[in-house]
DNA sequence: CATCCTATGTATAAGCG
DNA sequence: TCGCTTATACATAGGAT
């Protein structure tokens, strides 16, 4: 729909390209919006531009949040599988959160004002959903914090070994001079042909 | 688009609504599709229909999945950003347990019938509110394990420079003690009164 | 329902400022 | 990079099968 007709690839002029892109990207979000009203259904969605650059476009009922939501639980299977696994590795995580959330939702549910009716069912599946999100953005979060922590600790470990090596080596170097001052005091003098501290065993420490 | 000009508010008639989602799903599918391959960009589309079934698409690198956990990843930056404005702002709202508002939640679920009624908009907020509480969670783990992260690597650093002491002190032990023997050969005999590596600076470096 | 048809409304490729 | 215009290609509403 233009002047010509376009094949349908790769536009390889960068610039014409991303003029299009940003022509069809804003008639796709139209039709998005279009189809979401007239059929009464929930639309999400998401594009990134090769550039990493993210334009995400939701309507319906509910944020796009809520529809990646419940997209998730769509996908339950795997989900609850993944959700399992998070929580056998993961189970000293339990314990802080906000005050005043709790208070706002204690507030929210005693001055309800009553207009719409939400089904039991449809309550237990929003708190199924939060909880399931919760839980794998924690497995999540858990696993990206915990490689680097581990491996500064082996770090450290290294480190402190390295450090009783050295001290060790303090203390040799000590001893082996305090002998060779005895020598002297006894009488034994001139140059010493072995060091009271070596240098090449030194410099492998080093 | 069509015989006459329609207006973009829900379909009444339910056949056509359906007649037209089916159109128009197909059709916005293949939009995706073309920008994706015109214009070289991931593309996502999820659609849920009134009677909760799903229709996915994507198009670009990656399967569906894989674009929205890049879409995922994209979000915990804002998100995160979000929640610390959200916590400067309120000090005192630091901590909430998320058991005891999932435990609340649930209570309220088990212990209203399904009479009870609330409105959309308070359904909205009450998921928003959950939400929230993931974030301040999210924000609240990060902290905790940012820090003992930061803790780590403070400590490497100490040591580090321990370290450092440690080796300059060896090296200076070295030299002294070099010094030491010239002075014997140069016929200074006797008990040195001040030792080549002295204890006490060594005590406080150990 | 799904498909095909066709008259029409829309989206958009080019091009200009 | 953006907006605006125009000529065209496309999508689709309504209808038939």
């Amino acid at each position: 729909m233009g002047r010509k007709k376009v094949e349908i690839k790769r536009i390889s002029d960068k610039s014409s390209r991303q003029v299009t892109f940003s022509k069809r990207r804003s008639g796709l979000i139209k039709k998005a919006r279009e189809i979401s009203v007239l059929c009464d259904v929930q639309v999400a969605l998401l594009v990134f531009s090769a550039r990493g650059r993210l334009y995400d476009f939701s309507a319906g009922a509910g944020s796009l949040t809520e529809i990646l939501k419940r997209y998730r639980s769509h996908t339950e299977a795997e989900a609850s599988k993944a959700v399992n696994d998070a929580e056998s590795t993961n189970d000293e995580v339990a314990a802080i959160c906000p005050t005043v959330l709790l208070q706002i939702v204690q507030r929210f549910v005693v001055e309800n004002p009553a207009d719409v009716q939400l089904t039991l069912d449809d309550f237990v599946l929003l708190e199924e959903q939060l909880d399931l999100a919760l839980k794998l953005i924690r497995a999540r979060k858990m696993e990206l914090m915990l490689q680097p922590l581990k491996t500064l600790q082996e770090e450290e470990t290294k480190l402190k070994e390295e450090n009783e090596v050295l001290k060790q080596q303090i203390a040799a170097a000590m001893e082996e001079d305090a002998g060779d001052e005895t020598n002297a005091a006894m009488g034994t003098i001139g140059g010493s042909e072995n060091d009271p501290v070596r240098p090449e065993t030194l410099q492998l420490l080093l």
